[in-house]
DNA sequence: ACCTGAACACCGTTCAAGT
DNA sequence: ACCTGAACACCGTTCAAGT
């Protein structure tokens, strides 16, 4: 009982797997999921992805690579902004970022949530990695543009806070569906960059040793650690 | 052809289980994969556990359990220090947080990788609830201390940004299997909330409009969003 | 060509049987 | 009581048959 071709069918499966691999992720969505909501049969799934998990990475991909090219070309305004010094073009930038990943939260959700403890968490890795390069190059553009804040502000810390901020961002729009009416936030953390040139800043690190290794004993093997 | 009944079977199990969660991921994970490596039959696993995620989300209760004890701790010592004004003291709770992490790395492994995508997912968010509800304790106690502070830095933002910073920081330990030596990072990010005394950062603040919102549209759908 | 759905394989779960 | 492993159920994948 097979159907007249369907030259739309491949989109619709992908939508439907977008939106599945959204709400479930990788490992609990069913390809009975996709093809019920695609309106098509088991079978045809697999005239058009080799697997599941091939769905999931073709999607994630396409979204991902997007996000690429977005950065890249911010990485550059980045620059240009900062040589500038025009912090007003960077509080755009942080904008049109946190808009994109607004207007992509379904494929988002899919790389951050709907992969992990399956071979495709490493898209997630690639997300946090790319936002964490990004950050990388921005705040060393900040710094050629203000000398002052490369001796007080640890340019791989801040790339880290501000990728960790970036996540929790994200997050938000994944969870609670809602945009991140955050532009006074992203604003503040760009002012917080330029704080460094407080002398209070730079009394608080003289009074702290930055030499002190952080933990006790590094070499130690964890056990499961779940006891008291 | 059983054997002998095994008191430490139970603890067997946990441990196996423990390191395939973290490893593989809820989803992936197999009870035989558990079940080879505790050295007992799949039948066993079922006399201690009702189901595979039952046995995660044990592991992984015991685990933010003890977690949620040391933040309530910290919460009582950090407002203390505060009052005290007491920056060292801060930091000292810091780093035993992060000692905490890399101490208990293969379940804190388990909760951030493990489930999502999996009816568990929630204990990743409960993790970063209750970072995120911590931070905002210390953040309150930080701007009690210091009353100019909360005028300049927003609580809130400053609670999001810390808590990524955290994520980020456990990311790292669980990916790359090596503590964080990021006690200067952690002097860097605690001097960076007293750096809104600033002159020059309450300057930039009021330089950007903090109520224009962030997104063109929020009341628009997302669609798949991978087309161009 | 394109699609269907019955059949097969894998692994979570159950349970009759073994000590 | 405690444990085993064969059997069952569910879902990813395949493929013979339909248009």
């Amino acid at each position: 009982m097979a159907r007249a071709a369907n030259p739309h069918l491949k989109q619709q499966l992908v939508d439907a797997a977008t939106e599945i691999f959204a709400s479930h992720g990788l490992a609990v969505a069913r390809v009975s999921d996709i093809t019920d909501r695609a309106g098509a049969s088991k079978g045809a799934f697999y005239l058009h992805f080799a697997s599941k998990e091939a769905a999931y990475s073709e999607i994630a991909r396409a979204f991902l690579d997007q996000l690429l090219v977005l950065l890249r070309t911010q990485s550059i305004a980045m620059c240009d902004a900062c040589a500038d010094g025009v912090p007003e073009r960077v509080a755009q930038a942080d904008h049109q970022f946190m808009e994109f990943l607004w207007q992509h939260r379904r494929p988002l959700a899919m790389v951050l949530d709907g992969a992990v403890g399956t071979p495709y968490a490493s898209m997630q890795d690639e997300f946090i990695d790319s936002v964490l390069r990004h950050m990388r190059e921005s705040i060393s553009a900040h710094h050629r543009a203000y000398p002052q804040l490369a001796n007080v502000i640890d340019a791989e810390f801040a790339a880290t806070m501000a990728t960790g901020t970036v996540f929790m961002y994200a997050r938000r729009i994944i969870r609670e569906h809602q945009p991140p009416f955050a532009a006074e936030h992203l604003v503040a953390f760009r002012a917080l960059f330029a704080a460094g040139q407080s002398p209070e800043v730079a009394e608080m690190m003289r009074a702290t040793d930055p030499t002190r290794s952080l933990l006790v004993d590094p070499a130690q093997p964890a056990p499961g650690a779940t006891a008291p």
